[in-house]
Formats: structure tokens, sequence, C-alpha cells
DNA sequence: ATAAAAGCATACCAATCACTCTGTTTGTTT
DNA sequence: AAACAAACAGAGTGATTGGTATGCTTTTAT
């Protein structure tokens, strides 16, 4: 018969879960091992394969659960930025985009780079189960700016033949490939350079002149 | 004495880079095992450790060599692009986009990611050497189009607080993210349509009106 | 021709890795 | 309180890993 979890237990699964997100998003999924996250958490081998199958298993419920708080983190950060609360659709997708980029600087004082994107440069073309979720990752992160870019779209009107869909999924590509560059360069500046940039390009889309292509 | 390295010993060095880079490429460098590139290279252990101190050189070695090549074929391939031979430096930015674009999807056949990112994404945080080199590599791919856009900027005039540096940084955080994301969702198109997202964000950079910002 | 170095082959090794097995403690149900 | 399951402890294991040690072969310099 199947009793409900302990809070014990749940505490130290979720203690597991965070160093591993933790070393997972500094070295990535191949580089860090199960006896660190063990050490790291503070648990002992027992404890960690009575909660985990193994790494693999670890890896899909630690991005399940990064996403989640990415997502609560997310909305606390924007809720306590500084400025405007309008409900501009326009003005949210900029609100977001600083929310991630503060997210992102934050971050940075604890070294690593995107949870996600870090897992997808080792396992998107030698793990087909974890390129597929984490395909859904971006999806979502996508998704997030996307539902305010359709609102702004409707109200203000696109330029050229630009689409919503293609323009969130290209913010996330800028937002990863800033987050990359920031770490390697070891300045957190340059993701705030870059997301200032794109806030810009964005806004630009919206100034419902005609076609701007070609 | 120091004699002159062989023919035979050059072709062997050779094909040990080319595995690595791939593999480097294919599942980043701690899921590449050094016994999968001798393998892959059919050289022996005995040959690897000669040409290579340990996996670590390699690595070195592999960035080295691939961003010598990755110059020649952007070289190559942008010339064998179809359209103008102008030599507008705005031009010459577009084409370099384009070259880049053709390089990442010819690269999707074989499967694999940007090795520099790939490298980046697992060693920036924990091998400052390497993080270092990686920051050289960025920065050299960032001065590739920050020379076509400086005498853009010089012949046309930038919009806006613009800066030519920023951009040629932007233009490889894109271009990574978008090799990224397109991994990920196992689809081409995705750098293709960013890329062309891009290349519109750069010229109208150079459509020298008034500041735009704000 | 021959010495010397470059280039390569093969057996071997210590450390590490992900994971298992068995037993003990803690909590829950009845 | 008896019975049982969840939660954890910790020693142990086989396979893998990066690397070495040693000797053989090919090339080059004199």
């Amino acid at each position: 018969m199947r009793t409900a979890k302990q809070p014990r237990a749940i505490k130290t699964r979720d203690r597991i879960l965070r160093e591993a997100a933790r070393m997972f998003a500094l070295k990535g999924f191949h580089d860090t091992k199960v006896d660190e996250i063990i050490k790291a958490a503070e648990v002992t081998s027992g404890a960690f394969f009575h909660h985990f199958k193994g790494k693999e298993d670890l890896g899909f419920a630690v991005i399940d659960h990064h996403m989640e708080e990415r997502c609560r983190t997310l909305d606390r950060i924007e809720k306590s930025l500084p400025g405007d609360d309008s409900d501009d659709p326009l003005d949210r997708v900029i609100r977001r985009l600083d929310a991630v980029c503060e997210m992102v600087v934050r971050r940075r004082n604890r070294k690593g780079g995107c949870l996600i994107g870090n897992l997808s440069t080792t396992l998107s073309d030698t793990h087909p189960a974890f390129r597929k979720r984490l395909g859904e990752c971006f999806d979502e992160m996508a998704s997030e700016f996307q539902v305010h870019l359709d609102e702004a779209a409707a109200s203000r009107g696109l330029s050229g033949d630009q689409d919503t869909g293609e323009m969130a999924r290209y913010i996330v590509s800028v937002i990863e490939g800033a987050i990359m560059l920031s770490r390697t360069h070891r300045d957190v500046s340059v993701i705030q350079r870059q997301v200032h940039h794109l806030k810009e390009d964005v806004k630009r889309a919206f100034q419902n002149g005609k076609s701007i292509s070609q």
C-alpha cells in the first residue's frame, strides 16, 4: 500500500535537486558526478538512489523542478521590478525581458549558466528523450513572451512580415546566446547590453509602420 | 636536435583533431571519451599520447585547428554564395551572415552544434584557461563582422547610440543561441529564420535615421 | 651506413564512476 | 503494539577512464 511522502523525504529530495541543478548549470551533465551531488546535498548514496532511479532520472526531475521554480522566480522578480506596472502588453514583454536579465545577473554571482541551455548542448544530439523535453522547455520560455507579443500585435499591429511565434523564439535564442557570451567573457554587462538591444528591436517591431523587409 | 614533422605524423594528428572536433561538437568535452576518439580516428593510444599530452592539451589543439579551418570554410562558402559580390561593407556583413548560416546548415547533416559554444557551456566556469581561450574565439568571430560594420558605419553612419563592437558581439550571441535552439528543435529552418531576422535588424541599424533609442 | 630521433603499438594501471545490496532507522496504519 | 512501508546508511562492485611504461618501426640527418 502506497503511503504519502514524508516531509523529511521531500526535504532530502529537494536538497538533491537543488544541488544537482546548481552543478548541472555550472559544469553540465557529464562533468557533474553523482558522488559530487551526493556530497554537496549532504546525503548518502542510499538516500540518493532511493529517490532517483539513476542519473538520467535525476536529470529529468531537475528539469521539471527547475522550470517550476524558474517561473516563480521570474514572476517574483518581475513584480519587484521598479517602474510602471502598466497592463500594456508591450510593456509586459519589456518587463519580462528585464526580469530574465535580472535573474541571470543574480545567478551569475554563484556562477553557472542556463541549466536548460547547458543540458541542451551536450544532450540534444545524443539523447532523444532529453532533446524532446528540452525542446519543450525552450517552447515554454518562448510562449511566456508570445502571450504578450500576441496581445501587443492585436492592439498595435506588427510591422512587416513578422510573426509573434518567431519573435518569441528569437528572444529565447538571444537570451541563451547572451548568457553564453556573458559567462565566457566573465562580464554580466554583456547580457545587459544585449538584452537592451533586443528590447529596442522588439519595440521597433511594434512601431506599426509598413513592411520593412527588403 | 629537433627534426621536422613527418607527413605521416601530420596525417595522424589531423585525423585525431578532426574526429575529436566532431565529437566535441556532438557531445561536448566530458562525454567524449579519449578511447572513443582513438577508435574513431583509427589510431592507437600510443599514437594519441605521442601527439597530445592529454585530453586537455587535445582540447586546446582542437580549438586552434577549428578556428583556422572555420575561417577557411567561411571564406570559401562566402565566395561560392550566389548573388552580388559588391564591396559595400553592409553587403559583406549580410554575406558573412549567410555564409555562417549555410555552414551551420551543412554541418547539421552530420549533427552536432558549435564546437566553441559546446566547450564554452561546460568549461567556462570550471576551467580558467579554457574560458580565456574560448573568450578569444568569440572575440575573433565578432571581429570578423566588426571590420565590415566599422566600414559601414563610416560610410553610412550608425543610427541611434549603437556601437559596432556591441553589434558584432550581439550577432555572435544570436548565432550561438540560434544554433542551440535549432539543434534542440531538430529544425534547421529555425536558424535560417533567426538569421534572417538578425539581418533585417542589422540593415535597420544602418538606415541612418536619428536616434531610435527611447 | 648508422646513429638518433620521431612515430607508433600494446600491455598495463590506479582512480573514478554509476550503481547495487543489505541492513537499520523512522514513520504510518490498523 | 504489531505489522509494514518509507527513508536512509554505507560498504562494496564491475566497468570504464585517462594516462603510463616499454619496446618496436620508420624516417631523417650526417
